[in-house]
DNA sequence: CCTAATCTTCATTAAAAATTGAACCTCGGC
DNA sequence: GCCGAGGTTCAATTTTTAATGAAGATTAGG
């Protein structure tokens, strides 16, 4: 419908034409995807993690958009995301005004980081929260056999958050 | 717009009014939303299990719906979702016809139940996935160094697979 | 300091997931 | 067998979450 002569609406200096995932990148970012949906991180940011994760050498941000199909904004959270859990690295070659990227040597440590800041949260927060609901389950009347069922579930959260402190501790400082 | 005149669409007898939720409730209801989502379960789930956590004595089926205010479609495939992850056990007096529900004793074994529907599948989903990505990768002359990355992550998922089995043992029949 | 390339933000849009409710089973009592 | 209370199913709808892309910020080099 519009008339074709319009600019065609690059935004970007013209970039090389990349390739589409071959077969195992494809394979490998179905891994990826599966892992980050039981950790509830975004299919996206998965498929940048795989990219990387197969890639011999670190890629550009206009590598992942061009290979990936994938939105500049997209691009831009996902590798925000993979950068604040220390998933990925930043190489700056001198003279070169672009960042590469490449995968943190060691995964399980990112893994570490990813449960960190996804999991531990939800568990933290919920202690005074039923601090609170005992207290008013008791000051409204509830069963002794309820005040204790609620007991039970915050011993059992204040066991978890202590657990997971130890299993996960903080990270070192870069 | 329409004509009031219609006869009232109620599915059920009549009802006694339900309470809604006293604060402690709602307090427990937003808990156990919380480590719902963490481990993948809908609000809904998360809600009837808390009104049932936090009552007494086993509540029926239109008990919860009308306590929660939720549709007839959600309270059954809550129940189901409970009944099938060992979360509830159903109580049957002799004499009345419906069934009461009330939360099976161990909270740990029932989490255990949901961790191995919802994390499990998908680690073991992937170890054939993995091998395939080697053998691909390998055939379309990948680096030496993404095969070893890749293979890791195998050794790694098949650790994890291997250590979930032993945390979590297939339940007991029951 | 300007400029242009690079990246980020965030309101809008699209996609995915959960909820609803009406039609449809099922089963116990008569 | 039939009736109706009790529950289930699933297509349609609503709600939630993720992706997009244009406008705006940032920065290195001149």
């Amino acid at each position: 419908m519009k008339p074709p002569s319009e600019k065609p609406q690059e935004k970007r200096k013209d970039r090389p034409a990349y390739l589409p995932l071959s077969p195992h990148e494809v394979e490998l970012t179905q891994f990826f995807v599966r892992m980050a949906a039981i950790l509830g991180v975004q299919r996206s940011v998965a498929e940048i993690y795989s990219l990387l994760y197969a890639s011999p050498k670190p890629l550009d941000f206009d590598h992942i958009q061009g290979r990936l199909e994938m939105s500049q904004g997209s691009v831009s959270q996902g590798l925000k995301f993979l950068r604040d859990h220390g998933m990925i690295l930043s190489i700056k070659e001198k003279g070169t005004k672009r960042e590469r990227w490449e995968p943190t040597p060691s995964l399980a440590a990112s893994l570490v980081n990813i449960i960190r800041s996804q999991v531990l949260p939800g568990l933290e927060k919920s202690k005074p929260t039923l601090q609170n609901v005992i207290n008013s389950a008791t000051a409204q009347g509830a069963t002794p056999e309820v005040i204790e069922r609620i007991a039970r579930l915050q011993r059992w959260n204040s066991r978890a958050v202590e657990l997971s402190a130890l299993l996960l501790p903080p990270p070192a400082n870069e």
